[in-house]
RNA sequence: GCACUGGUCGUCCAGCGGCGAGGACUCCGCACCCGUAAUGCGGCGACGUGGGUUCGAGUCCCACCCGGUGCUCCA
């Protein structure tokens, strides 16, 4: 006997073995052919699964229609079993890895003998999907003893699918399989009844991908699609996406004329145009002015430094691969001449010889031998004068000593320095160092993306020096400081905190005595409850120096990046010796705070262009208002309100085209200016305007000191109205761990 | 870095191996002097780079550069 209890709180007897298919069928006739799965015990599983009771209480069971989230995913899952056989009756030969679902479909990695698949096949691919849903055949559930499963798909020619069985799934004795037509699949489910449930699917792209992740192993092909239930639904999406394309910040940011990249400058950096500029100064001096009310002290730095500066401080054997190659000088003058002269061309035998000499190299010479002449003999080596140009300036390359620098990766050690240019009084902390301050990074080139993953960025970054005592204290108001900046000014709400963690078999984390990890992380975590902010925990993602507490923010495409970070510190004030004296006229360890609210400039603005969908609000729009006469014959007195407007300290513009108005204001709405000002004869007699408000329309005529007065009121409010619209639908987190096989 | 995919006026898109490279927007000029999302006419302006195949290459092939998607990486 089964006991089940039904969502509407009802408690029923069954007999053994029963399955929710024929529990819905019992419930009526509607809901079975709806049916799609269930839920029994919170697990989705399929309709045919007999339930058994594995203790006393009933088992919660939920019947699933079209109209669950959870019956979406599986019906993707089907989708995705539905494109492999498609892919395997077009293909002979394929071999499949993972088919899991995604937040907004699914994707199948498959490797096709001899040929790579290209989105050409797509149609091809589509309609075979199409002639297997149609045929609506059922999905078949049966399970093979872990030894069987593996000759089964090992039979079938899929290897992976071995690997797996031997890497993963050889712990479980029984492992499910299946089959649908002429097509079975080692698979978990659980499937919809039969194919024929999928109302409309779309393959959407395809991308290279690596086994299980791994670089060494077999390039995959995956291939991406989505399926829904409903052709409507499927449309929806695709127009969603669309909507998402258009806020996407590499468009708008061309569009808008706020940033532009130079292939001539290089990848990954970012060239900001005046409106985008202006936008970035805003905000700038905005956090600027936020730092100085809360205690903190501008520093500037320069953007490059000795390389023995970060070797000291640990970045550079650590992130040795992501950094620009250092910038090499020969540390000695005449050196230096000569090299130069070398690559020009420009020097004889006789003023190397003598540079040679005034360098201290000449006796570091392959034959240092010296005649009475004082000059170089030629010995059993190649002397200097016997090689070619290209052979002695790699020569001199060699011998030569070279003073090394970076383009610095980070801006913790120049502001170090700083703290160490002088003896720190316990009374001084905690110093709030705080800079702008742009950085390299040699990002892999597939990286790259817009704003969003760059070469050369600028961290809103500031160090905070303190004493182990003040390290909670510092630590929350950073916190808080990163939500306000976040939530009551921008509007940026969207976020989650991550706790990122140091990883104990992770080598790098090496340097830190476990002790003082565990005293940082729980620093964290007790701050981070304290303030009732929800987080998770990411183990093996802390600095190397410490962990952090990130903020999260998704983008209109659905891409994840971290934005603001605060990262405990105890490693880099112990590389560099800090000090500080305390109460008791001893030194002490400094503790450090590394944090930057926004993360960096660039990518931050590339969030937030894509939040506002490139309409800035009033107080930080590039231009806040725009003057726009209906004909000449009002030029002078557009002239006198534009001048008003820019004596008022507002970013207006005038525009003075030959245009009728209507095709000015639609300019003006393109570029999404806030506020336009229309002038006419009937406002130039009586000093007034005619407002008309990005969002709002036309507000009909006002004195001119009213407009001003308004739009500066607005504008100092700093308020964000209008946060466009949600971008793509992708709410659910990924659902692929489910799935995975 | 790897896989796939793309690269034509500033931007967006056309362009069967026959090109005197086409359209729209932008920009410039001229006319129009206009009341809340497009006035008309004219002009300027491009085949990513380098090789190869071919009588002939924007079109086919190869390499490189740059972009897109994903993987890997990510201070």
């Amino acid at each position: 006997m089964v006991r089940v209890k039904l969502p509407d709180g009802s408690v029923k007897e069954y007999h053994d073995g029963v399955c929710p298919r024929e529990i819905a069928e019992g419930i009526g006739k509607r809901l079975a052919e709806a049916a799609v799965a269930a839920t029994a015990e919170g697990q989705v599983v399929d309709l045919d699964r007999p339930l058994e009771n594995g203790h006393d209480q009933p088992i919660t069971l939920r019947i699933l229609t079209s109209k669950d989230r959870e019956a979406l995913d599986v019906l993707r899952h089907s989708t995705a079993h539905v494109m492999a056989r498609a892919i395997m009756r077009l293909f002979p030969g394929v071999r499949l890895a993972f088919g899991p679902t995604t937040a907004n479909g699914f994707y199948y990695d498959v490797v096709v003998p001899g040929r790579s698949l290209s989105e050409d096949d797509f149609p091809a691919i589509e309609a075979e999907m199409a002639r297997i849903t149609k045929d609506a055949e059922p999905f078949e559930r049966f399970t093979l003893p872990v030894d069987d499963a593996r000759k089964f798909v090992a039979d079938l020619g899929q290897a992976f699918k071995v690997e797996h069985i031997d890497d993963e799934l050889h712990r479980y004795g029984v492992l499910s399989f299946y089959r649908q037509g002429e097509f079975v699949d080692l698979c978990r489910g659980p499937h919809i009844p039969h194919a024929g449930k999928v109302g409309a699917f779309k393959l959407l792209s395809i991308a290279g991908a690596y086994w299980k992740g791994r670089t060494d192993r077999e390039v995959l092909q995956r291939v991406y699609g989505t399926a829904f239930f409903d052709k409507k639904d499927l449309d929806a999406y695709v127009a969603q996406v669309e909507e998402a394309r258009k806020r996407d910040h590499r468009r708008l940011g061309r569009e808008l004329n706020l940033f532009t990249i130079s292939p001539l400058v290089g990848p990954g950096l970012i060239l900001w145009m005046p409106r985008g500029a202006t936008v970035r100064g805003i905000l700038e001096s905005f956090i600027k002015d936020e730092l100085v009310r809360r205690g903190y002290q501008p520093v500037y730095t320069p953007h490059i430094g000795k390389i023995e500066l970060y070797q000291t401080s640990g970045h550079y054997p650590y992130y040795r691969d992501s950094q620009f190659p250092t910038l090499k000088m020969p540390a000695d003058s005449s050196a230096k001449e000569l090299l130069d002269g070398l690559l020009a061309g420009t020097l004889d035998d006789e003023a190397q010889r003598m540079l040679l000499a005034r360098a201290g190299i000449a006796e570091r010479l392959p034959d240092h031998r010296t005649a009475a002449d004082g000059h170089p003999v030629t010995g059993a080596t190649r002397s200097y004068f016997e090689m070619g140009q290209a052979e002695r300036i790699g020569y001199l390359e060699q011998t030569c000593d070279f003073e090394e620098y970076l383009l610095r990766p980070m801006n913790c050690p120049h502001h170090i320095q700083i703290y160490a240019a002088q003896p720190r009084s316990y009374r001084e902390l905690p110093l709030r160092l705080a800079e702008f301050g742009t950085v390299y990074r040699y990002e892999q080139s597939g990286e790259l993306s817009g704003l969003t993953r760059v070469r050369g960025f600028t961290q809103d970054d500031a160090h905070l020096f303190c004493t182990h005592d003040q390290v909670r204290g510092e630590f929350r108001t950073t916190m808080e400081m990163t939500q306000f900046f976040l939530d009551s000014c921008l509007g940026l709400s969207d976020y989650r905190v991550r706790l990122s963690r140091s990883d104990p078999d992770d080598p790098k984390y090496q340097g830190a005595a476990g002790d003082i990890w565990r005293r940082a992380e729980g620093d964290i975590r007790s701050v981070l409850d304290e303030m009732n902010l929800p987080y998770d925990e990411a183990p093996g993602e802390a600095a190397f120096y410490g962990p952090k507490a990130d903020f999260i923010v998704r983008d209109c495409i659905g891409r994840q990046w971290q934005l603001g970070t605060v990262q405990l510190d105890y490693v880099l004030p112990e590389r560099f010796g800090l000090q500080y004296i305390g109460p008791d006229n001893q030194p002490h360890r400094p503790v450090m705070i590394h944090r930057a609210p926004l993360g960096s400039m660039e990518r931050f603005m590339g969030i937030l262009i894509e939040h506002f969908a490139g309409a800035f609000p009033l107080w930080l729009a590039p231009e806040q208002v725009r003057v726009l006469p209906i004909s000449d014959k009002v030029a002078e007195y557009a002239h006198t309100v534009h001048s008003r407007l820019l004596a008022a300290g507002l970013r207006a513009a005038l525009d003075v085209r030959p245009e009728k108005i209507g095709a000015k204001i639609r300019d003006a709405q393109l570029e999404k200016i806030p506020v336009m000002l229309v002038v006419g004869a009937r406002e130039a007699e009586n000093q007034s305007v005619s407002y008309r408000d990005r969002q709002a329309g036309d507000q009909g005529a006002m004195p001119l000191d009213e407009a001003i007065a308004r739009i500066k009121a607005e504008s100092d409010s700093r308020r964000a109205p209008q946060a466009a619209a949600p971008p793509v639908a992708a709410t659910t987190e990924e659902t692929a761990a489910d799935h995975t096989y």
